[in-house]
Formats: structure tokens, C-alpha cells, sequence
DNA sequence: TAAATTTTTGTATGTGCATTCAGTTTTTTG
DNA sequence: CAAAAAACTGAATGCACATACAAAAATTTA
């Protein structure tokens, strides 16, 4: 018992360590200057540590892009559990989408990358639709029973657009905050919905 | 002269045809699928064809990027030549920005990629700012002297990322078409302006 | 402490790739 | 048509890389 605790402890570790340093050279090379020689020399260890822990190089990847995609669930699941209003549902999932902390060029870089590897390899592809229908759920939440089917899909696809294209621009190094992010989602938000709307969200 | 008109006759040609190429290559394998030996196989060449009439690989990637750019850059052009009203040029800058034929996933998701690449490659990166700098001259052409400067800068960020939001989404193979994006893209401005300055961009 | 087990190393292997270039074919010129 | 130039070929080169693996080091067990 005491090994297969040990054993899980210790393995635990390095994978971490190894998608860390994954996540570095990604951030300094690219998706196409990420070698195995060069993660395994940023975390410290030798170049055959990578099989021993990880199937390949594409499962470090893959545990990598989940790992951020995990964290930033997480951010919204706080906000949301603890709103109480559907408008603060709605303040809750936008924020969630542009945590400080994750809200970075090389994250986003990453989440883009992905995107567009997602167009020839289905296992990302699989990981995007996850991240995706979560949002959706989540947005859906906010307004079912309360906007007609037409309404609510034309609101969530233009919120959801909109904080994808705030992530592309900070993947190319714009400086956007989190804030000024999340005030004009917001606002977008507030200008599509009527007065009677808004006010029913309220509630 | 002959001789020079002829030669760069036939270079434009096979130069074209590497390019097209190149193209359907990226479509089917991706930027890290897209080799030369493929690229020339595609375009009915044999492998050394390609250094022959450009630099390198990366040299016919570039230029299938920017060939892509300036299509949808003089979509934009031929539209704003028309247009007599502010409001008629906002309109055909958005439309210009989703043109029949252009707006798909391939083509999406070959500027997504180039977007990825961008924080590690400084040509692609510059590429990338001609292309946001003519953007944003252009919605800046419809809001000068209108508009006061803090809210023509929100107005632009927020159409221009809702723009990059939807060739995203079109890159992972979200059905949208022109049609619908461009109506989206127009809600979303209608709603953010007062009916004040709607007025006064009709003039 | 000695044996057993886990962890780590660093080299070896083979693959896929971009690019080069000497030679061949096609086209142009005079 | 013959010589010259241009266009094209495809095999050869060499590099970068992912992965495998045998051996070594560290750690745990009894």
C-alpha cells in the first residue's frame, strides 16, 4: 500500500513537472518548436523521461491544453455557485471566461493552437466540443425560460463569439485586462437585451 | 523582352499552381501536415520543383497567407467604393469581412493557424498587423469626426473581435454563413450605438 | 545490509523531412 | 536545324526528431 502511494505521489509529480515545462517551451517555441529534447531539458531530466511517464509527446500536449481547460472551468464553476441572481449568473460566466492569472498571451496562444489543430486532429476536436457545450450549458442556464429558443441562441452565439475573439486577440499580444474584457462582454450583453429583458434577469 | 514577359509568364503560373496547391494540402493535413513532397505531389510536380521557383517551404506558406489577405482586403475595397453613407460604409466593411466563397473553414483555419504562429514568428506577426492596421483605418474612416475618440476605440474592438470571434468559430467548422455573421456583426453595432449617432452616421 | 524494485539516464535506432544539385527534357533563339 | 537557355526531375544528402531500450542509479523492502 505504502508503494502504490509513493509510486502514485512520485509519478504524479513529474507529470506535472513535465506538462510545466511543456507549457514553457511551448510559450518560448510554439506548437512546432516543442520537442520532447526540450521539455524534458526545461524540467530537468533526461531525454527518455518523457516515455516513461507520458504514452508520447502528443499526450503531454494533450494533458497540457486539458489542464488549462480544467482551470478555467473551475473559474467559472466558483462564480456561478455562488450568484444568485440570473444577471449575476450571466456577470459570473462572462468573468469566468477571463480569470486573471490565465488570461495570457501564452495560454491563449496554447487554446489557439488547438483550435487550429482541431481541424485535422479529432482528439482535440473532442477536447474543443467538451469546452464548448459546458459554455453553452452554462449560458443556457442563465436564460431558458425567460427568452424564446430564436432570442437565446442569437445572444449566446454573439457572447460566445465575443469572448473567443477577445482570446484570440490576447493570444497575438494585445493588452487587454481581464477587466476591460469582461466590462465590454458586458456591455454587448446589456445592449442586446431590452430594458424588459434585463430586468426580468434580475429577478 | 519577349523572353522576360514569357519567363515571368510561366513563373506566375507555376508559382499559382504551387500555391493552390499548397493550399488544398493545408486543407486535407494541416500547417504540420503540409510537406513539400505532398505540396508538390498535389500540384502534379516533382519534389525539387519547389525551391526552384520560391525560397523555401515557408516562403510558399507565406505567400498563400497573403494571398488569401489581399482577397478579402480588396472585398472590402470594391464595397467601401460604393457605399455613399457612413452607415453604408460600416456595412460594407462588415460584409467585405465575409465574402461568398471565402468565408470557410479552410480558409478560416489557415489564418487561424498563422495567428497561432505569430507569437513565434515575426513575419507571420507583421503580416498579421497590415492586416488589423487596414481594419481598423477602415472602421476608423466611418467614426472620425462622429464619434468621440474613447467610444469609437470601444465600438471598433468590439466589432472587430466579434469579426475575429466568428472566423474562429468558422474554422472549427461552426456552420455560419456570410449572411448570418454579417447580420450578427450588424446587431451587435446597432445595439451599441445610441439612436443619436445611428442618425448621424445616416447622413 | 542484501535483494528487489523503481526511477532515471543517455545512447541507439529508424523515420520523415527540406533542400540541393547534377543531370535530363523542353523550349527558345538565331 | 543546331546551339543556348530555361524548365524540370528525382535521387542523394544531411539534419532534426520521437521513441526504444539496456544499463545505471536511487530507493524500498525484508
Amino acid at each position: 500500500m505504502t508503494k502504490i502511494a509513493f509510486r502514485t505521489r512520485i509519478e504524479d509529480l513529474r507529470r506535472r513537472e513535465l506538462i510545466q515545462a511543456a507549457h514553457r517551451v511551448f510559450m518560448q517555441h510554439g506548437l512546432g518548436g516543442m520537442t520532447t529534447k526540450r521539455i524534458c531539458e526545461e524540467a530537468g531530466m533526461s531525454a527518455g523521461i518523457l516515455s516513461y511517464y507520458f504514452k508520447g509527446k502528443e499526450d503531454v500536449l494533450f494533458a497540457m491544453v486539458r489542464l488549462n481547460n480544467r482551470l478555467l472551468m473551475e473559474a467559472v464553476a466558483i462564480g456561478l455557485s455562488q450568484a444568485t441572481t440570473r444577471w449575476g449568473r450571466l456577470q459570473a460566466i462572462i468573468a469566468g471566461n477571463f480569470p486573471e492569472g490565465l488570461f495570457e498571451p501564452n495560454i491563449a496562444n496554447a487554446w489557439l493552437s488547438v483550435c487550429a489543430a482541431s481541424a485535422t486532429n479529432a482528439r482535440y476536436a473532442r477536447l474543443q466540443r467538451i469546452f464548448y457545450a459546458r459554455l453553452q450549458s452554462n449560458l443556457a442556464s442563465v436564460f431558458r425560460d425567460v427568452l424564446p429558443d430564436a432570442r437565446f441562441k442569437q445572444i449566446a452565439l454573439a457572447l460566445g463569439t465575443m469572448i473567443d475573439g477577445l482570446w484570440l486577440r490576447r493570444a497575438t499580444g494585445e493588452a487587454l485586462s481581464p477587466h476591460d474584457s469582461i466590462a465590454l462582454v458586458l456591455a454587448v450583453a446589456t445592449a442586446l437585451l431590452t430594458e424588459a429583458e434585463r430586468a426580468q434577469l434580475q429577478a
